[in-house]
DNA sequence: TATGAATGAGCCTTCATTCAT
DNA sequence: AATGAATGAAGGCTCATTCAT
C-alpha cells in the first residue's frame, strides 16, 4: 500500500467506508455515497476493492479481530491478584467499547446477514490467547479452592463481563433517546455504568 | 388465492413479513420477497399496508410494546421478598427473550434507522408501570437500610438484568457459530446462562 | 338513469370526475382518487363506466359539445344589426368561458393526447348551425357591400373572437401568478378584457 | 452505444425528451419511452439528469425563456412608426410560434401542474425589457394624443396580440382535424391568419 | 492510476382493471 | 347494485458493477 502525502486514497476510502458502515450499516451505505464523501469517482471504489462486499469485509474483519483479540491483552498482569486482573480486563474492554461504541451492532448485524462469514473468521482468529486464558483459569481455581471466590467457571465470568459492557453500548442509543439525555448526561451515565458493571461483576464473584 | 380457515391473507402477510424482518432486517427484506413467500402478488402487500414502512411499523410497534410493557408484569408478587421478586422478574424477562430472541436486534437497528420513531413510541408507552416500580424501590430501600443488600439503585439493578439477558441472545448467533454449537449445546448454554445470569445478578446485590 | 333522493350515484361520479379532470387533467386523475372523493368503492367507477377512458369521454364530449354548439345560440337575434349580433355572440361566448374557464385547456390536451377522438366527435357534432351561419353571413355581405364593414370573411371574424376569448382564460393562470394577482384584481382584469376583446373585435371590423 | 460526431448522448436525450414532452406532455412521457426512442438504457436518463423532473425543467425553462424574452427583441426599431413597430413585433412573435407551435400548450400545462415554478421563473426572467416597453409606451401616448390611435393601453394591445397569435396555434390541431385539412390547407390557413391577426390588431387601434 | 459512461437488476409504489360474491 | 380482494403492468428511481479509455 503506497502512501501519498499522509494517506493513500485507498486508506481514505477505507476510513470513509468504515465511518459510513458504522453509521448506517451495510445495506444503507451505497458505494455512490462513499465515493461522494471521499470525493472520488464511484468506479474507484471498485477499482481498489472489486466489490462492495470485499470492501466491507476488509473493514469488518479488522474490527472483529480488534474486538476479540484484545480481550486478553498481552500486557503482563501477573503481579496482580485474580480479582485485580479481572477488574483490569473489564476496564480495558469497557474502554475499547467506549472508543468504538457502534462496532458491536455492526458485527451482530453482519453475522446475521451472512453467517457463513464466521467460518473464515474463525480460521483467521486462530491466534487464540490460550496462554493468558490458562493462567487466568489457574488463578481462578486457586481462589475458588481458597474459598475466596464462589464456584463458577472462567467462561461464565467472561461472558458476564462482555454482556454487561457490550449491552450498555448497544442499548445506549435507545436509552439516550428514551430519556432525552444530553451529551453530559450520556457521559455521566457511561462513567457510572463503567463502575457499576465492575461492581456487579466482582460482587458476583464473592463466595 | 385460497384462504386458510383461520388465517386471513392479511394475517399471513403480517406473519411472513415479521419472520423476514426478524431474519434479515428492514433494508434486506423487500416487498417482492415477502410476496413471493406469501405466494401472492407484490401489489397485494401494498393493497393491505400501503407502504413497506407501514407494514414494518405495525409489526415493530407490537414487538416493542411487548418487550417493554411486560418488563414489570401486573402479576402480584407482593408476597415475595425483594430478592425473590427480582429473581422472578429476571426469569420472566429471560423467558420472554427466549421466545423472541431476534427482537432485540430488530429494535436496536430500527431505532438507529429512524430515531424519530422513539418519540411516538414513548407516547404510546405511557402506561409506564410506575406503581410496580415504586413498590420495588420501597422494598429495595428497606433491604439496604437493613444491611441485607449493598447500596445500589433500582435502575442499576434493572439495567444489569436487562444487559445480561439481552446480551446473551444478541451474541448467541456469534457464539453459536464461533464455537460450532449444535442445537442441544445451544439449548444447554441458554439454560446454563439463565441460571448464571440470575446468580450474578443476585450475588451482585449482596452487601 | 335512476335518481335516488337528489342525485344518482352515477351522477355523483360524473360530477366528481368532471371536477377532478378539469383540475388535474386526465393522466393525473386516478380512478382511486375519484372513488375516494365520491366516497365509494374504486370498482364502482368501473361498474358504471367500464373504463376510465369511457368515463372521461362521456364528460369530455358533453363539454366539447357545449363549447361548440352554443356558439350560435338558437336565440332569435334577427332584430339586431350585424355588429350588434356579433357583440351579443361574443359576449355570450365570453360568459360561457367565464363559467367554464378550464374546459378549453382540457379539450386542447385531450385532442393532442388522442387525436382519433375527433373523428367520432365530428360525427356527433353534425347538428352544425348552418342556418344561423348563413343568416349572419348574409348580413355581413350586405354590410361590406354598404361599406360599413371592411372586407373580411365571417370565419375570420369568428376565429378572431374565439381566439381573443379563449386565449384570455387559457393564459389567465399564468398572468395571475406572474403578476401576483388576488381574486379582485383577477376579476377586474377579466371584466376589463371582456370589454376590450369586444372593442378590438368590433373596431377591427370597421372599413 | 455510438456517439454521433456532433451530438453527445446527453444532447440526444435532451432533444428526444423535448420532442416527446411536446407531443404528449409531462405525465404521458415516461423515462422508459424516452430511453427506448434514444436507444439507450433507462438508467442512463437518470445518470445524466437524475430525475424526470430535472430533465423536464431543463427543457422547459429554456422554452419558457425563449418565448417570453424574445417578445421585445433587442432589435432597433426606432426608425419605425408605432404602428409599424407593433406590426413588426406581432410578425416576429407569430413566426416564433410558427417554429414552436406546441410550446404554448406545454407551458400552460406545466404551470398549472406546478405553479410554484413560476416563482423561480419570474426571478430568472428579471431581464424584463423595460426600456423597450417604455419607448413603445411613449410612442403610443403620442399617437393617442395626436388622435391617430384610439385610447387604449399598451398592455391591452400586447395581450390582444399574444391572444390572437397564441390561440391560433393552440387551436390549430382541433381545427385541422375538425375540418380535415391537409398540410397545404393548414399552411395556407396559417399564412392567412398571420395577415388577418395583424389586420385585426392594427384595425382595432384606429380611433 | 483513475474515471466517465453505460447497464441490468432490483427497489417501492401506483394504476386500471377484473372477478367472485 | 355494490364491493373487497387480487393482479399484471408500468411508473420513477437507485444500485453495484463493468468497460473502454
Amino acid at each position: 500500500m503506497e502512501v501519498n502525502e499522509n494517506q493513500s486514497i485507498e486508506q481514505i476510502i477505507l476510513e470513509t467506508a468504515e465511518r459510513l458502515f458504522l453509521e448506517k450499516g451495510y445495506e444503507s451505505t451505497s458505494t455512490t455515497k462513499i465515493a461522494r464523501e471521499v470525493g472520488c469517482n464511484q468506479a474507484l471504489i471498485h477499482y481498489y476493492f472489486r466489490t462492495k462486499e470485499n470492501l466491507f469485509n476488509r473493514i469488518f474483519e479488522d474490527k472483529f479481530r480488534m474486538l476479540f483479540q484484545q480481550l486478553f491483552s498481552t500486557e503482563n498482569l501477573s503481579h496482580l491478584s485474580f480479582t485485580e486482573k479481572i477488574r483490569h480486563i473489564a476496564q480495558t474492554h469497557f474502554e475499547l467499547l467506549e472508543k468504538n461504541p457502534r462496532i458491536p451492532l455492526l458485527i451482530l448485524n453482519e453475522l446475521s446477514r451472512q453467517p457463513e462469514q464466521l467460518k473464515s473468521l474463525r480460521e483467521k482468529l486462530h491466534a487464540y490467547p490460550e496462554k493468558a486464558f490458562k493462567e487466568l483459569n489457574g488463578d481462578l481455581q486457586q481462589e475458588i479452592a481458597a474459598g475466596k471466590i464462589r464456584n463458577c467457571s472462567l467462561p461464565d465470568i467472561i461472558v458476564t463481563m462482555i454482556s454487561l459492557n457490550v449491552a450498555l453500548f448497544l442499548m445506549m442509543p435507545v436509552v439516550e433517546q428514551l430519556l432525552m439525555f444530553d451529551k453530559n448526561q450520556k457521559k455521566a451515565l457511561i462513567q457510572h455504568r463503567k463502575e457499576e458493571n465492575i461492581n456487579f461483576l466482582l460482587a458476583g464473584l464473592r463466595p
